[in-house]
DNA sequence: TACTTATTTGGACAATCGTCCAACAGGCTA
DNA sequence: TAGCCTGTTGGACGATTGTCCAAATAAGTA
């Protein structure tokens, strides 16, 4: 039927274009360039640039839930595929230093465009908090596995943001040292239900 | 000299949009529409687009920092003052869930954009980040004051990052209950220097 | 009153945007 | 060979962008 390679590179040249610069701020004319095809050659693959945009976020939600069951494959415990998801931090610190969380930088544009694709990439942020909602469930947590979920997303969210805005690689290791810590106390149960720990 | 109500009106709404539409997508006409001033009038108070992002932050920083001399004179405890910080978490909700943190946007489309003005914009969080700092040493806790300053602002960034994703008020209203009773128990200094509550 | 300065207007400008298409190249089949 | 299908090209299109200015108007001074 069709080489399916043209619409790959598109996608995937859309896809980094979009992280490192915003979707607004990347132009048919960067991609092309990227690509090394002609401008008018989109229109054979994609009508819009908003099509581009929708096929950049479902590869994206095929790469995360390939990964997240691959990390359910690899960690043996609930709290270890848990610190799978808290390690994305470090793993990814230099990309995330220079252009932020690309899932939430993505949704804060969209949410400023009032992009008609907003729900597609919130249910980028939709799988992992499921996902980590089903592990923290798994840990014994299960009344407040999804509140739990939220707050790991929230704060590895955060540490995106000032990591980025403050060009900081240490701040990422430090907190991400406390994540763990936190989440060895919720594995061995000493954190009471949605409040912090208190001490005897 | 020059009547300032015209320009003023113009950074005013220019601060505005630049938050609920994003400094990109927002264009002279925009603005010229809201203030009800023609296009070509824009020359006359400034040279470029970026000169009115440049003033706009400039009103963001003095407005802060009125903000956080204000907190500092009603405030009679560090901890009360730190909970005045948490706690715009619930007072601009409304704005958050629509358009997510005034502070947090600006500087994540500025990084994407890689525009002139990352650094004055990162001079805003920078005052919540050194007003925090001071308040936890007030505390006693001048060895990490910093580190628990940057783990506020990194919760607050990442509650307000999902808080607008998924248009969720509760989740708001849950994540800063928690941080008071995490300030409360820094306050009457029962947590250990940078890391979590360990249970005896 | 006249003259000067301060402010505003509406449109010109070159560039770029996303969109769209007629023409063309290459390989496959009949 | 001739015809057809799949991909690709380069440029035209109308709209919009930020920038810039000559002219008109308003305000203030002499």
């Amino acid at each position: 039927m069709s080489d399916k390679s043209t619409r790959d590179h598109i996608v995937e040249a859309a896809d980094q274009l979009f992280y490192h610069n915003g979707f607004e701020h990347t132009s048919f004319s960067d991609i092309a360039d990227a690509v090394k095809i002609s401008r008018g050659n989109f229109y054979y693959y994609f009508k819009t640039k908003d099509d581009i945009l929708e096929a950049v976020i479902d590869v994206r939600l095929a790469k995360t839930r390939a990964m997240l069951d691959q990390w359910e494959r690899d960690g043996r415990t609930p709290a270890e595929r848990i610190r799978s998801f808290i390690h994305i931090l470090i793993t990814n610190r230099a990309d995330i230093k220079q252009y932020g969380c690309p899932v939430g930088t993505l949704n804060a544009e969209l949410a400023k465009l009032d992009h008609g694709s907003r729900p597609e990439a919130a249910a980028l942020f939709m799988l992992f908090r499921n996902w980590l909602c089903k592990q923290f469930a798994l840990l014994g947590r299960k009344r407040d596995a999804d509140a739990l979920a939220m707050h790991v997303l929230a704060m590895s969210q955060g540490v995106a943001t000032l990591a980025n805005t403050f060009q900081d690689d240490r701040f990422i290791q430090r907190e991400v040292q406390q994540m763990d810590d936190w989440l060895a106390l919720i594995a061995d149960g000493e954190v009471p239900t949605s409040r912090p720990a208190r001490v005897n």
